[in-house]
DNA sequence: CTGAAAGCGCTAACAA
DNA sequence: TTGTTAGCGCTTTCAG
């Protein structure tokens, strides 16, 4: 392993000027410079990044704690988090917590071992341990769901007012026995969605039957449990439900039950991965500015890392209801930027 | 920033001790290393693991580079790596490449640098940059593609007969122009499929006409741009499409122009998404041992870290053509553990 | 413009 | 069983 002892002394100078050279900054004579270019690329020289962070006090890495790998709309976000994060030259660490709380204070724990320069986090449970890495000056930016410890940037997503409008569309519409199947009850998000069920009906006037709201897994197995139970109790003309995956899980038994969607039972749920236009039962989605919330966050950390000391910001962003999808034609709408 | 110097002067013992204390082997008297311990936690100790991996010259990481996080199947390698990792104790350090090839050398120069014990990746180029690697004695997997240097562990689904397969049971139903649409041309995978699709076509005794293969880009805009091509050019009435993002793609493109699946064109597709059984236009799917491919490739990494010295291996696995679907049933049919 | 030297926080011989 | 010591590879004063 060549070191950059090795370089200078192919060189013919101190490994100070060695790095300075590779590091840029510090003013080096022309000449010189060459030199150590010259050596450093004809031993193969590659600069040792952890002896670097262990001197600087800092690394170029950012840890991006994410509740599920499986989930488009996380995907995106990260998607959005890695492109911000590249262009300013860190590194994104991706761990993957599957809303479980003890993955996820397992992964802080080891990203403030790693002195990471920030941290982006969904959090799965509000009283993720971050605590450590705040007091150590170290930001961290909550994502899609607040911290408990209000002392963090945060990037939200106002689906509560998105759940609302969307349900109240469906009593607009007629639908009579509305239900809502939501994720886990400590998570956020899940909880605004049910909230924003629960006020549709209010300023409609239609009292909220408590056996309609099912609390699941934010997964398609949750999605599919609760719809069985849902259904086993008695009918319904209208769901709301809280993610793409879920939906996949509820949809499997929509079409098992032999029910047809919209006629049967309208379905409305958040999130529009590519293939939500094309599901068998029909789904009306709420699109969810993913990709954007990344972006967002990643540049708060950024901002947070050059001013220190500013006061902490919410930023809060707007889901959209898509218009009902016309089953004739199915543009491939991309309010996110694909792969291309 | 508390350090192991400031508990070694509260315990009132060396640094030497703390670190054995806190590394666990070697033998220390409890009495000491209960000291050590109090002393630790009341000063909220937390090991740098920069400066033991500077050390150590090795750190508990591995670098896992995919082709692109939006893909289910990749996803799906990606919770299977972790799982093994996990248990092994390595973090992971997710790295998403697009399938391009300037962004995979980069991610590997970094993992390169940041001297991480080991590299899983699904190489984009069959000449992705891993020599330093290899020359360096770090561990390199490939996964679902081979890389070009063979000195390296792989872990393989055999596609081509799947795809050959699936192609066959197509003409055998009687369809007449079966088109295939595919990946990039520089991907293994893609050209597996092709391979797979003309081998077929070749056993049933159909000429192969050149301009039913198309090659995209491995995701939904991909399958989009491939099918609108195709379906300009003539009719079809089967298809072998090589993801499950590209199926999306297609199943698009089909819904708009009014045919029908599987009766004026069938549609089988790689990979079973959570999804794919409720699409609407219906395809039929290639299942692929997306989580188990990931453990094999990250058993072998293991393996390949106890014995340096081992012979390269290669695993094969195997893809299976799933049962027709009934639209009736659709069984939640879970070959991959699923999150709960 | 360049070099010498100190030291980031930790581990691993080697002694004691 | 414990301490001393010598670095891992790099950056950064401080001199020159």
């Amino acid at each position: 392993m060549t070191t950059m002892k090795d370089v200078a002394s192919a060189a013919g100078v101190s490994t100070a000027t060695v790095s300075r050279v590779l590091a840029g900054h510090a003013a080096v004579k022309p000449e010189t410079a060459r030199r150590v270019h010259d050596a450093a690329s004809s031993l193969g020289y590659v600069l040792n990044p952890l002896a670097r962070s262990l001197r600087q006090q800092r690394s170029p890495v950012w840890a991006l704690v994410i509740a599920d790998i499986g989930n488009p709309f996380l995907t995106q976000v990260a998607r959005g988090v890695e492109d911000v994060a590249r262009t300013a030259g860190y590194s994104v660490l991706l761990c993957n917590t599957d809303e479980d709380p003890e993955k996820e204070d397992g992964y802080i724990a080891i990203a403030d071992q790693y002195r990471v320069a920030g941290l982006l986090i969904t959090p799965t449970s509000t009283r993720a341990a971050v605590d450590g890495l705040l007091a150590r000056g170290v930001p961290v930016v909550a994502m899609d769901r607040p911290l408990g410890s209000s002392a963090s940037d945060t990037v939200l997503i106002d689906s509560r007012r998105a759940a609302r409008e969307a349900v109240t569309g469906l009593v607009d519409a007629g639908r009579r026995r509305v239900a809502c199947i939501t994720g886990p009850r400590r998570v956020f998000t899940a909880e605004e969605r049910v909230l924003g069920y629960r006020e549709a009906l209010q300023d409609s006037g239609v009292e909220v039957d408590e056996d309609l709201v099912h609390y699941a897994g934010f997964n398609e197995a949750g999605g599919r449990a609760a719809a069985q139970a849902l259904l086993d109790a008695g009918p319904v003309d209208g769901v709301l439900v809280a993610n793409s995956l879920m939906a996949v899980g509820v949809l499997g038994v929509v079409r098992e039950r032999g029910l047809r969607a919209p006629e049967d039972v309208e379905i409305v749920a958040f999130d529009d991965a590519p293939w939500t236009s094309l599901l068998a039962p029909s789904v009306r989605v709420i699109h969810q500015p993913a990709y954007a919330l990344g972006r967002s966050a990643a540049e708060l950390l950024l901002d947070r890392l050059e001013q220190p000391g500013r006061e902490a910001r919410t930023v809060m962003l707007t889901a959209t209801l898509d218009p009902t999808p016309t089953p004739a034609s199915t543009p491939a709408s991309s309010k996110d930027p694909t792969t291309t």
